[in-house]
DNA sequence: CATTAAAATGTTATAATATTACATAATGTT
DNA sequence: AACATTATGTAATATTATAACATTTTAATG
């Protein structure tokens, strides 16, 4: 087996995970992924969650939580993803990333009643899209 | 059965749940509840999941979407629950709901790129709380 | 290039979370 | 009382995720 794949260094089922993920276009199930790569020897759960975490750990994709569902990350130079904001379609389940400079540095620095800081946030706002709005 | 329990409107087997998160005072799991309230006479997961969807719905209760966890909440005048956030330890896994009014406007009235407003959102901040973070 | 440690993968089983479907009982309305 | 609605009970099963351990591949080193 070759050692590297494609211009990155994630191992064959991570980038095979990967590349269903970005392919699909809207957040993909574990289970869903698993069902879509069995052709290209992937087999069991583990294999897909151990890739997930590891992609997850790198920023290339998120897990939408409320959806238990994963896609790939929108910011251009995703690195570790420690602020994360999701646009979440309450008809159409249609989920977008967004990616908001005021947004990320508001919550970045946002400060409890305590004083305290976060390292992390995970925002899901909920709503109608424009489709669904106009029907 | 009478009809009405405590002040408020909920059923018997909402109470109950209710009863169960509250006196917790942590984020409890459903099959935790199951397990509690089965001296109660509940029984079953649905009877659980039930009571909680309903008391999410009423806003007396949020889940705590990454940790799969209910929380009472926290707002004195808690009516549908359309905007909460969480400061979630990465140690000790505390959880506390943040009560912010500057957060909350701010969320509320958040327009994404596109024009887009939002009905409801749920965000949920990690960092180390303060026992966590003298150690 | 043989040896070995570390990382990744394969595999089985099972745990944890959540829902479907349908039956029964309690309650509210007329 | 009759009926509709809401709440509850119950069994089965679907969905999501992890534990545990074996094997293979890769990377590093002498």
């Amino acid at each position: 087996m070759t050692k590297m794949h494609k211009e990155n260094n994630l191992t064959k089922n991570e980038q095979i995970v990967f590349d269903l993920i970005e392919k699909s276009r809207e957040p993909v199930k574990a289970y869903s992924i698993l069902s879509n790569v069995k052709k290209k020897g992937i087999k069991a759960p583990p294999q897909v969650y151990r890739a997930l975490e590891k992609l997850i750990k790198v920023g290339k994709i998120h897990k939408v939580e409320s959806k238990n569902s994963f896609v790939v990350c929108k910011n251009t130079n995703c690195e570790v993803s420690n602020a994360t904001a999701f646009s979440i379609c309450q008809v159409c389940e249609k989920v977008t990333e967004i990616v908001n400079s005021k947004l990320s540095k508001y919550l970045k620095s946002f400060q409890d009643n305590t004083g305290m800081r976060y390292k992390k946030y995970n925002l899901e706002f909920f709503g109608l899209c424009q489709k669904c709005k106009s029907k």
